[in-house]
DNA sequence: AAAGGAGCGTACCGTACGTTACGGTACGGC
DNA sequence: GCCGTACCGTAACGTACGGTACGCTCCTTT
C-alpha cells in the first residue's frame, strides 16, 4: 500500500487517517488567533516531519488545498426533504437552510478558511479561492437549487430564473455578516439569533417570490430585466 | 515647518502632497496583480527612500494604515438628496445609491483593499479591518440611514428598526458579488448590469418595506421578532 | 533474524522582506 | 560660506519561512 498516500497531484485520492490528523492539525493553527500555519508549525503539532508533509501534500500550497478540501468534505450533507411541498414545508426547508447557512457562515472554521482564500487570491496560482467558492456559495446554491425548483413546481414560488432567486435568498440570508466577520467584526451570533435570522430571511423571501398567497411581489422579476 | 509630518503616531494629521504621491504608489501596487507591496516597491515606485517611509508612517503596518485611510477619504461624497420625498425620489435616490456602492465594491481598488485588511485581520493587532469596516458598510449605513428615516418620515417607508431595513437593503444589492470577488471569481458587472441590479434591489427592497402601495409586506417586522 | 521502508526529529540552505545604517545631495537659516 | 535638516539611493542586517537532507527508530515483510 504504497499508492494513493500522495495527494498533491490530485485531489482524487482521499487521505488516510494519519493525514486526516495532520489536516486537522492544519485546521486547528488556522483557527487558532494566536497561531500562525507555517509547515514547521503544522509538522510540530501533527507530531510529524516536514518531510512528511512535503511527501503527501507536495508543497505548502497542496497541503493548503488538501485542508480546504477536507474541511469541505466534512460540512456536506443536511440533506432536504423536499416531499410534499406545501407553503409551509417550503419555508420550513428554506428556513432550516438558511439557518445551516448562518451556523457554518459565522464559524471560527469558515472564516479563518475564507480569510485564507482571500489573502492568496490576490496572487495569480491560487486554486484556494475557487475551492472555497465552489464548496461555499455554488455548493449552497446547488443544494438550494431543487429545492427552489420543486416549490416553482408546485406553483409556490414565482421567478422566471431560479439562479436569480437563489442570489437573492443568499443576501437576504448573509446580509453584512459575512464581510464583517471577515473584516475582524465581533458579532458572531448565537443560536437564537440564527433562527430569528433565517425566520426573517425565509418570510422575505417568500414575500418576494412566494406565489399564491396574494400577498407576493413577483412582478418585480419582469420588471428588473429591463 | 518640522511637525505634523509623521503619520504614524495618530490618523489625525493629513498627509502632505508628497505622502499623498507616495500612498498612491502603495495603491498602485496593491492593485497591480503582477506586483507585490513590499517597503522596497513602494520606495521604488514612488521614487523615495526607505528611510523616508519609515520616517513618515513608523513601519509597514503604520504605511498601510495611512495607505487604506488615504482611499477612504477619497471616495467621500456622493450626497443624496432627500428634499421633497416621494416614493419615485425615495427609488431614485436608493438605485443611484446601490448602483454607487456597486461601483465601489466591484471596483479593483475595492477587492484588494478589502483583502488586504481581511488577510491581516487573522492577526492581533489589525486595525486596518476595523478601518475598512469603518469605511464600508458603516459608512453605507450611515449615509444612508438619513434617507430611510425621512422615508420613514414621510410614510414611504415601514419598519420599526432602521438597521435592519438598512441590512436588508445592503443584503439585496450585494448579495454574493463581494465575497465571490474577493476569492478570486472574475465577474465584474459592466455599468448596465449595475444599473439594473441596483434597480431590481430598490424595488425588492420597497416591496418588502415600502409602506402605502397596497402590495408591500411590511408586516413581516413584527413576526420576524418573535 | 535480517532487510527495507515509513516516518519522526532536527539541522541546514536559500530567499524574501522588514528594518536599520550610511553616504551623498539640495536647501534654508545664521 | 557653514551648519542643520530633509531627502534619495543603496547596502547591509536579522529574521521568518519554504523547502531539503540526513540520521535514527519502529514496524512490516520475508
Amino acid at each position: 500500500m504504497q499508492a494513493a498516500q500522495t495527494i498533491a497531484q490530485e485531489g482524487l485520492e482521499a487521505p488516510t487517517e494519519r493525514q486526516r490528523a495532520v489536516l486537522d492539525a492544519a485546521l486547528a493553527l488556522l483557527v487558532d488567533p494566536n497561531e500562525t500555519l507555517t509547515m514547521t508549525s503544522v509538522a510540530r503539532r501533527a507530531s510529524c516531519s516536514k518531510e512528511t508533509l512535503y511527501k503527501w501534500f507536495g508543497d505548502r500550497d497542496g497541503l493548503l488545498t488538501a485542508t480546504v478540501q477536507w474541511q469541505a468534505a466534512k460540512v456536506r450533507a443536511v440533506q432536504l426533504p423536499q416531499a410534499g411541498l406545501d407553503r409551509t414545508a417550503l419555508a420550513g426547508a428554506l428556513e432550516q437552510f438558511a439557518a445551516d447557512w448562518l451556523r457554518v457562515l459565522s464559524g471560527t472554521t469558515s472564516v479563518a478558511l475564507n480569510r485564507l482564500a482571500i489573502g492568496q487570491a490576490q496572487t495569480l496560482r491560487g486554486d484556494l479561492g475557487r475551492i472555497v467558492l465552489e464548496n461555499g456559495p455554488v455548493a449552497m446554491g446547488r443544494r438550494l437549487r431543487p429545492v427552489l425548483e420543486a416549490g416553482q413546481a408546485a406553483g409556490l414560488i414565482a421567478c422566471d430564473d431560479v439562479e436569480t432567486a437563489f442570489r437573492t435568498f443568499f443576501g437576504l440570508v448573509v446580509r453584512d455578516l459575512q464581510i464583517r466577520l471577515l473584516l475582524g467584526d465581533r458579532l458572531a451570533p448565537g443560536e437564537t439569533e440564527i433562527r430569528r435570522e433565517a425566520m426573517r430571511a425565509t418570510q422575505q423571501f417568500l414575500a418576494l417570490y412566494g406565489a399564491g398567497t396574494g400577498q407576493n411581489a413577483h412582478h418585480l422579476q419582469q420588471e428588473g430585466t429591463r
